[in-house]
DNA sequence: ATGAAAGCGCTAACAC
DNA sequence: GTGTTAGCGCTTTCAT
């Protein structure tokens, strides 16, 4: 069909082999040779087949990007394609392609994930979610398939894993606490989907702030929404429906703050007057909200870019001790914190 | 290695190529030799091997997707994981993968792009977006690769490709003609990127809509800018700073918008009882600026949907006509478009 | 320093 | 219906 590795041999009177060295760039082929060699390829226009490489060599120098079912509109969150172009930077840095899923269920996307490493598609895998209990982490494991966590792994027996993941527990007592400082104490806590250890995570930070602090936690202020703006909708519904209502929010993720702060204006509440809102991951239009949120930036991209680092890694040296990288937040107060007031307590009730 | 067809041969007592043909399901096979080769399989745990079957086939079953260069924000716009869900969804049902580019520049991108063809890695390109004299495009079609785009190739002459689009002339014209409806005249524009032709056309709408109203286009009420947010605050700048400030603006992309809104907020100019707006693509988040915006919803997940199904047909039938597939926009009425009153008139002098 | 040849795992043309 | 065999394009011992 095209041009091969035999045409460039003979048109450069060497063996095929020794076309492959000069691609391989072996040392142990004369200048001279690959200058003709060189020369050939050029005349000839050729361009290594990338199958015939995969095969020959058993790897494909491609990782394959796993994504939480798409169904849902997860994926809708500037989260993902931010945690991507880190991971691309770094992949594209070290020669590697990228192969993403496509299934929109969770048991499409593990028929997908068997169908990369048993067809040997991908020489290794990033997990962009956690989730508890999840299947396909659990295939991989028990494959002993080099693959990366975004997140930290739901079970802590899974020491041997290799992740990437936030202090997302002292990120959220510390925002608590932040909270608590300003003289908040009805704090309500919007969640994400409690199946991802994320949400777990913040969880429990908000819920240590809050004990280190006396303060009792109470059920009606947790809340947890799968959908990302409806959710954050309906969470502020629940909760200003209450008899007691909170006088500051603690929220998820970024996008939902979005919607909290729709609903809160449609009910005429002010932020940060009525109510206060600090939120996580401060995507780019994070700074677009009117009040501009405060909210955690947990540094997106560096999360992609290392979990790529840490593949690699572990795909070159196979026997590497598992790591374990924490990328570090950083709180950005912008205009939706404010210091309770009496009067505002008052109000409240 | 692992388990090869010739291990599940010996052990269903049969040749290789019978493998071979149970896997492709021929109806040569006999019902009997197939339940017989199956069963092996699963004893074995067989999996075929992907680079040996697309070394044999000459065909890769993934389609690359190319999405613009990544090193500025452009990518950061919702619209990506969007119409890459719209791609996945389709290229999934058809038992495709999905292969990503990573370059951060043109050049870079126009490396892959090369290597994607050339090294046959990937059975055909979908390209995310299009640019004016763009060097990728120009090259796929030399080369007689199949590819589609979306949004429409620069040139007239390009008459030979298949790509999905929308109006963007008729929606940019129908828009600006509902701002003159409400009695708007000084109605500025902010485009994106002039180099992409989504831009051109928006431009061209705008400018039809006004020329039919016999409104002179005014050169102080056209800015483009490049950075989506950022973009949209420096627009604001410059226009708020005219001596007749406009009434209402068109702002090529939702997410600009909010960077249009914020600024104006910081402006302390009320939308849309100072300024009405209007933008494009009606991306999830659109519903929750702080008021809701009035957008043109242009269906972002068929525009990858129709790109992807496209795109697998010119795959399967090498000398299809080439085809152009509209997909419908739709304009969402939100609450950024007032009526301008006289008052507002002289207020904006 | 270079060549010959086997093999990566699968498909397909050709036999029977 | 099923087996034999020759590739697909490259890498990699093993010779020399």
């Amino acid at each position: 069909m095209a041009v091969t590795i035999k045409d460039v041999a003979k048109l450069a009177d060497v063996a095929p082999s020794t076309v492959s060295r000069v691609i391989a760039n072996s040392p142990r082929i004369s200048d001279r040779t690959k200058e003709a060699v060189r020369e050939a390829m050029n005349e000839l226009g050729y361009h290594p087949n990338f199958n015939a490489r995969s095969l020959a060599n058993q790897s494909t120098k491609t990782i394959g990007v796993v994504m939480p079912n798409s169904a849902n509109k997860t994926f809708q969150n500037p989260f993902f394609p931010e945690v991507i172009r880190g991971i691309s930077s770094r992949s594209h840095q070290l020669e590697y392609g990228l192969y993403l899923s496509t299934g929109q269920t969770e048991d499409e996307i593990f028929e997908e994930v068997q169908d990369m490493v048993l067809g040997k598609r991908v020489d290794g895998i990033i997990l962009l979610y956690s989730r508890v209990n999840d299947k396909v982490m659990n295939y991989l494991h028990q494959q002993k398939f080099p693959f990366t966590v975004i997140g930290r792994p739901y079970e802590p027996s899974m020491t041997d894993l290799t992740y990437v993941n936030n202090d997302n527990f002292k990120a959220a007592k510390t925002v608590t606490e932040y909270l608590l400082l300003l003289g908040h104490e009805k704090i309500a806590f919007i969640g994400g989907n409690l199946d991802f250890v994320v949400t777990v995570d913040h969880m429990e930070g908000y819920r240590k702030a809050l004990t280190n602090a006396g303060i009792d936690l109470r059920d009606e202020y947790v809340v947890f929404h799968e959908e990302l703006q409806e959710g954050g909708q309906e969470a502020v519904i629940d909760l200003m429906s209450l008899a007691e209502r909170p006088t500051a929010l603690i929220v998820a993720d970024d996008i939902m703050t979005f919607g909290v702060m729709r609903m809160l204006a449609e009910m005429e509440m002010s932020v940060p007057d009525d109510v206060s809102i600090i939120s996580f991951n401060n995507v780019t239009i994070s700074e677009l909200s009117s009040p501009p949120m405060t909210t955690v930036d947990i540094n997106i991209f560096s999360l992609g870019y290392e979990a790529a680092s840490c593949l690699i890694d572990l795909i070159h040296k196979p026997g590497i001790e598992p790591k374990q990288v924490l990328i570090p937040h950083k709180m950005i107060k912008r205009q939706t914190c404010q210091r309770l007031t009496p009067k505002l307590n008052e109000k409240a009730k």
